[in-house]
RNA sequence: GAUCCCAUAGCUCAGCUGGAUAGAGCAACUGCCUUCUAAGCAGUAGGUCACAGGUUCGAAUCCUGUUGGGAUCGCCA
């Protein structure tokens, strides 16, 4: 139940009805107006701009903004959920509820375990790309942000009814992984006893491959050291890309972070049957012109040293928003990442997504355009793209950034993070921030100082929650909390301004959420639930001088039932939101 | 040279897709624990929303330009 939608489709239907009588003219684009809740709360529950919006088209039949809010607010007054339905300002028109509106609403809360999701679910697929992290090592700190963000996206988009993929894309096919193959080859021979002395520079230096190297000289003794390496490298290759995997998805699930498809970026160049999606795609488009032989003109400004004109393999991304076309055969005649970033993306709109949310680090950024191109193509205009990107994370201890050199060996790792400071932390601190902005992630102040931290202060609001609920029933021994008992409770005994605050606040879940899904924003969540945690500590503490504002009354048996089914519909929508955003909701913090 | 992102209180950041008097937390100052968890609350102070134009009934929000910071710029991924 989401009282914001559901005024606005009465309004929506009002105005429908003046275009009907002619009052209005026709064609008017109904969802360009808002209801919302007012600034100040003393204006009412909601507030609509809908006369200001239309006042232009209004014109002939409606001389001002406020002639047509004053008719607007005339019809809503006879609404039998609207108390009251003023015109204010230039035009907008407040509107107070009935109490009966908030008593619903939280007897929707208390109903099920639906309350927050869309009346209306939008039900079609959705694929949601992210991590995407290179098997070449672990994790830091950057890929955590992304991790963390792609995840929220799709629990939040699941929550609002979405039919959800998560997806991990590894890059399996590049050089990366034949510099990783080396690395682990000589990890191989370390494990067979031989002295290696320094890593070699251009391979990977980390100690997290002598655990693969030990493992494939225990299944295959000596027999690999002495052969050439293009006989080794497919098979250590594919071994350490396993290791690798494995240990990403190790460290994903730490963080309660699973994916339901990875895909092989090597598959796309060898099947099962050994065919070749990208030269199959790429000839497609050629056979649509999209792709041709041509030169591209040299960067401006600083033009490469190695830079020479060249004839190659051009992609039109021009014709469909890009600045320049992009080339998809090297020099060497292999594929660019970009071609098989086409298959891939082709792929998944040949799985039936046509809707696709990629998160990237900021460093891809001037990706972005190119690959929307090639969606538009491959789909035929059908299929979107949205591409997030997370900006970079500044790691930092008692506000000091903390050096990362993998040389000197003082590189964090995203497991080092997880474990020193735990899940919850993690996941709510990266996800208090907006995708876009760089996040200071300061380890000491995240669990010393918890006064300073958000984690904290919204579960801490659960778990006082609970603690009434508990408290209600010491007192009450015979109390029945189940949801079905507390939605009979008297709720017209809710009288106080702090409860009705609270009431107010829990009707504006659903559309938060809905919020949230459309932009593909998770962070509003976590916004809303520090606001929504700051409601209840003040109102709690409202109890301090006036003892019978508190929850438990044990005079008063009606009063307190009333009262714990809010504060249980208040743990259910703390639950809820931190649920979508994958940080846990304790009954009590000791 | 081009593209993308950012610029809001001393610090870290929100600002609900253009609405009414711009909000939190931290830091500073003043109060509140014999009472449901003080990991909390109430209050004071702190702003030319980088700058200049423009669109609009109305701009922190949209457009153009400028400045400053970050990222990226044929063959890496």
């Amino acid at each position: 139940m989401n009282v914001f939608a559901e005024l606005q489709d009465r309004i929506g239907l009002i105005l429908k009805g003046l275009i009907d009588n002619g009052q209005l003219p026709a064609g008017l684009d109904l969802s360009r107006f808002v209801v919302e809740p007012p600034r100040d709360p003393s204006h009412g529950d909601l507030a609509t701009n809908a006369a200001m919006v239309y006042a232009k088209e209004a014109k002939p039949g409606f001389s001002s903004p406020r002639e047509l809010a004053t008719t607007l607010a005339y019809t809503l007054a006879g609404d039998p959920d609207v108390d009251q339905a003023e015109v204010a300002g230039p035009g907008f028109i407040n509107i107070r509820l009935h109490p009966h509106v908030f008593a619903d609403v939280l007897r929707a809360s208390l109903s099920d375990d639906s309350y927050g999701r869309p009346a209306v679910r939008d039900e079609r697929a959705v694929n949601v790309e992210y991590v995407s992290a290179n098997p070449t090592g672990p994790m830091h700190v950057g890929h955590g942000r992304g991790a963390v963000f792609g995840d929220a996206l799709a629990n939040l988009l699941a929550f609002s009814g979405r039919k959800v993929t998560r997806e991990y894309y590894i890059n399996d096919a590049g050089a990366q992984v034949d510099v990783l193959a080396r690395s682990a080859f000589l990890r191989y021979r370390e494990a067979l006893g031989e002295s290696i002395g320094e890593i070699p520079e251009g391979l990977y230096p980390g100690d997290y491959l002598k655990p693969a190297g030990a493992a494939l000289a225990k299944a295959h003794g000596a027999a690999l050291r002495d052969k050439p390496e293009a006989e080794w490298l497919p098979l250590v290759r594919a071994f350490a890309i396993d290791a690798m995997m494995e240990m990403i998805r190790t460290d994903l699930a730490a963080m309660n972070i699973r994916h339901e498809v990875f895909f092989s970026e090597r598959s796309l160049t060898q099947g099962d049957a050994g065919e070749d999606h990208v030269r199959a795609v790429i000839e497609d488009l050629r056979a649509r012109g999209i792709v041709y032989v041509g030169h591209l003109a040299p960067p401006k400004g600083q033009l490469p040293d190695d830079w020479e004109d060249r004839e190659q393999t051009l992609f039109r991304s021009t014709d469909f928003g890009d600045d320049v076309d992009r080339p998809l055969i090297k020099s060497d005649g292999g594929y660019t990442y970009f071609a098989s970033d086409i298959a891939y993306h082709k792929s998944k709109v040949d799985r039936g997504f046509d809707d696709m949310i990629d998160v990237w680090g900021a460093d891809h950024g001037g990706y972005v355009k190119r690959m929307q191109a090639a969606v538009k193509a491959v789909s035929g205009g059908r299929a979107s793209l949205d591409v997030k990107l997370c900006q970079l994370v500044k790691l930092m201890r008692n506000g000091e950034p903390v050096t990362m050199s993998k040389r000197a060996g003082t590189f964090v790792t995203l497991r080092d993070v997880v474990d020193e400071v735990g899940v919850d932390a993690v996941r709510f601190m990266m996800l208090f921030r907006k995708n876009d902005a760089t996040l200071e992630f300061d380890l000491a102040k995240v669990i010393e100082q918890s006064r300073e931290n958000p984690v904290f202060y919204v579960q801490y609001a659960h778990a006082r929650c609970k603690s009434v609920i508990r408290q209600a029933k010491a007192v009450f021994a015979d109390l029945d909390t189940s949801a079905a008992t507390l939605s009979t409770a008297d709720f017209t005994l809710l009288t106080d301004e702090g409860e009705a605050g609270l009431a107010k606040m829990i009707a504006q879940f659903p559309r938060q959420i809905d919020a949230a899904a459309a932009a593909h924003e998770p962070h509003r969540v976590a916004f809303y639930l520090h606001d929504l945690a700051s409601s209840l500590h003040s109102h709690w503490n409202r109890g301090k001088d006036q003892p019978h504002l508190r929850f438990v009354n044990e005079e008063r048996r009606d009063l307190t039932s009333a009262r714990v089914a809010m504060v249980s519909s208040l743990t259910r929508v703390f639950a809820s939101g931190l649920g979508v955003l994958g940080v846990s909701a304790p009954d009590e913090m000791r």
